[in-house]
DNA sequence: GTCCGATAGTTGGACGTCCAACTAAACGCC
DNA sequence: GGCGTTTAGTTGGACGTCCAACTATCGGAC
């Protein structure tokens, strides 16, 4: 990760540019909008910084995080299948991001594409047993120099979730289904 | 945005998929990493939907938040002038990110590149009366449509802060300055 | 039964990010 | 002074994301 390189190569412990822009919002007269500004700026470097430790670690293995994410929706479906169309409302992505990541999942062996037994248009996409062995090995890997090392106490975990599970419910996050 | 138009056309209220993971991560023994999941995860999915949301702010003024973000900067400086570098390690982003975005803003007229005056291996970006104009207006817009409005409680607002300046921290962000 | 709108996936293009590799210039050490 | 190392910035390529446009199929309304 750039960030991380630039740290190591020797530095001390600099200003929060963050910080710093919430005072200049203020100075200008926005303080209405500064507190919103930092959240917003905050939101970004984190993700940028937490998926670039992510992506660290899933190297290795040949996937990426979008390519796990679907992986583990396969490994948690009863069959271990579902169409593409599914894998994109619980993703919450673009149509053509899961003909990408199920495109490079399909050409490392990890997943198949099946037709639907009953909606010619639609496509199933089947995890192989290598794929799941990946998925196994992707969890450990993650869940031991990731997810239970973010440097946050619990506490601070299950406040951000909460939070974050807000404001995702207020921008229309939240799996959607058809009526009915 | 996606998640937006697939809520549009008329949905129920769905389940909340990171919860549903959180549950599956329990239940398969990996508690220990489960809220560390559950916080990776909902820091991604909220990136996207607020960035989603920002760009389509920004789309109409024909810049995007990472050129955005390096006109603040320029704006912010005291001569409207910044070396690449400095731009590069302020975002935290790697400089072939920074020389992407300044030539955007170099073909949009929103900025200049001017030889360094004392080191003929950097290059000086300057922001052009255009540019302001342009920054001003987006700022605008951004503290009016996004940042004043996240659907959040100040105090939420001030808690995502703080805990992201923590986990920030601990993956190495804050900007660094040379040794001595 | 037919026809028109909605849905499933794909392709091609734009964008931002990173990495690897490269050139040019500055720096430092002897 | 000279040479090796570091730094600044660029190019080319990979990846994930989105949008626009397109084909194929389904389904409901008439």
């Amino acid at each position: 990760m750039w960030a991380v390189a630039q740290e190591q190569r020797g530095a001390e412990r600099g200003l929060d540019t963050i910080a710093e822009a919430t005072r200049l919002w203020r100075e200008h007269g926005w303080s209405d909008a500064a507190a919103g500004m930092a959240a917003v700026t905050s939101l970004m470097r984190a993700q940028q910084l937490v998926l670039a430790r992510v992506e660290s670690v899933l190297r290795p293995l040949g996937i990426t995080f979008a390519r796990y994410e679907v992986l583990m929706l396969l490994v948690f479906s009863q069959r271990g299948t579902l169409p593409m169309s599914v894998i994109g409302s619980r993703l919450q992505v673009h149509p053509t991001s899961v003909t990408n990541a199920v495109d490079r999942l399909q050409g490392a062996g990890l997943v198949e594409r099946l037709p639907h037994p009953t909606d010619r248009r639609a496509t199933l996409v089947a995890i192989t047993d290598e794929g799941r062995t990946v998925a196994d090995k992707a969890t450990a890997a993650l869940n031991s120099e990731v997810f239970g090392r973010l440097g946050l106490a619990e506490k601070d975990l299950d406040a951000l979730v909460g939070i974050l599970s807000r404001l995702r419910e207020d921008a229309g996050d939240f799996a959607t289904r058809k009526p009915r």
